[in-house]
DNA sequence: CGAAAATCTATACTTTGGTATATAATTATA
DNA sequence: TATAATTATATACCAAAGTATAGATTTTCG
């Protein structure tokens, strides 16, 4: 039984990849939601056998995140995750100690496959990641959902109205419609009962 | 492993049942929808230990479905199940040859060692159910959905608007809101999330 | 048959939801 | 420091949701 710790700052990427791992059976699987609370976790009793860092993340400033990772940490595997990152990013990923890039555009099966890789001492790097350095794509998966949205569905996720969202979030209504508005743009759904069974059904909250 | 055949024609209590008694573990359970389809799975393969009826079916016609079932299959332990009956109709179930009298107001884990009772060759009837003969209140878990309002309440639960739900079961938008909010009222919440929400929390659909 | 419940529709109304556009302060970061 | 993304607000508008009441039809069942 592997300890992996995902770091990444959005509920959606994070919880679905945590829930995948655990359900695969053979992980134990903690999670963070900036740098800061993951190399405190790592400081803590459990000791983590893989590392995973979104490259968008607060605390990260680009790789310095990564190289203060793995210098504190060199018993440990870091690899660096992001939906949005070019080839240049990920090559210099690898020249610092990373042991794997992985892209969010990853199908769950090929990214289980990479964990397993990069546990069983491998490095993990899709060459064809990012054929030209300028290349960024809206990646699979999800589009990224802010802070303030992800707070936003939550809330969503017990069915409750927008004025009723505003209170609880101490901001105007108006405000809530363009949150919710954004999400189901992101989301891919075209109203809040969507939303709500969509966020449910990959078990976010 | 007893076979117990659950007939009511509202998916919100059959399958909510049927669900909780999969979850003991040591039952299979099979359902049906009106007394005509549960005589047909009793003619099928398994042979059932035990049918709980609902009171209130189509084809029961008050206690002669009952009577019906018990003289077909006098191997097979009958029960039969209401939430609005009072206690004249229980001591009639009682004197045909009905194994138990199970209020839906039973707890469930009541409810599992009513069944487990009755499994067990012994008869289960409550004493206190209906003091007087003309009580009748609205129990606990559900009030009756009707077969119109469980439609609607499907496709909420895929969060289609009251148009699209007007136009799939070929009915005025005014009727289905009607629907809508008397599911609303029956399953006391106060908006279509929250119904989506609820019928998917009990895994009804 | 006759009473009760379920189903459907109509009209009318208020509230909420959702879209659009524009503006501005804040924060992160190259 | 300049740029971009996030967050926030205002105003305005239309569509959809939800409530209420009343009437009509059909089904169910004693």
């Amino acid at each position: 039984m592997k300890n992996i710790l995902i770091a990444d700052d959005h509920f959606l990427v994070r919880d679905t990849i945590a829930a995948y791992l655990d359900a695969a059976g053979d992980f134990k699987v903690f999670t963070a939601h900036d740098l800061g609370t993951a190399l405190e976790i790592m400081d803590g009793l459990e000791s983590i056998d893989l590392l995973i860092l979104d490259y968008n993340m607060p605390g990260m400033n680009g790789l310095q995140g990564l190289e203060r990772a793995c210098k504190s940490y060199p018993a440990c595997k870091v690899a660096l995750m992001s939906g949005v990152a070019n080839r240049d990013v990920a090559n210099n990923a690898m020249k610092q100690n990373a042991r794997g890039f992985i892209p969010k555009s990853l199908s769950a099966s090929s990214f289980i496959n990479a964990i397993r890789f990069i546990l069983a001492g491998e490095t993990y790097f899709p060459f064809d990641y990012g054929t030209t350095s300028s290349e960024e794509k809206n990646y699979g998966d999800f589009a990224k959902i802010s802070t303030r949205e992800m707070q936003t569905l939550e809330q969503l996720c017990i069915g409750l109205s927008n004025k009723e969202i505003a209170r609880n979030l101490d901001i105007q209504e108006v405000t809530v419609k363009l949150h919710v508005k954004n999400l189901f743009s992101k989301l891919g759904v075209s109203n809040r009962t969507q939303a709500a069974l969509l966020a449910k059904e990959r078990h976010i909250f």
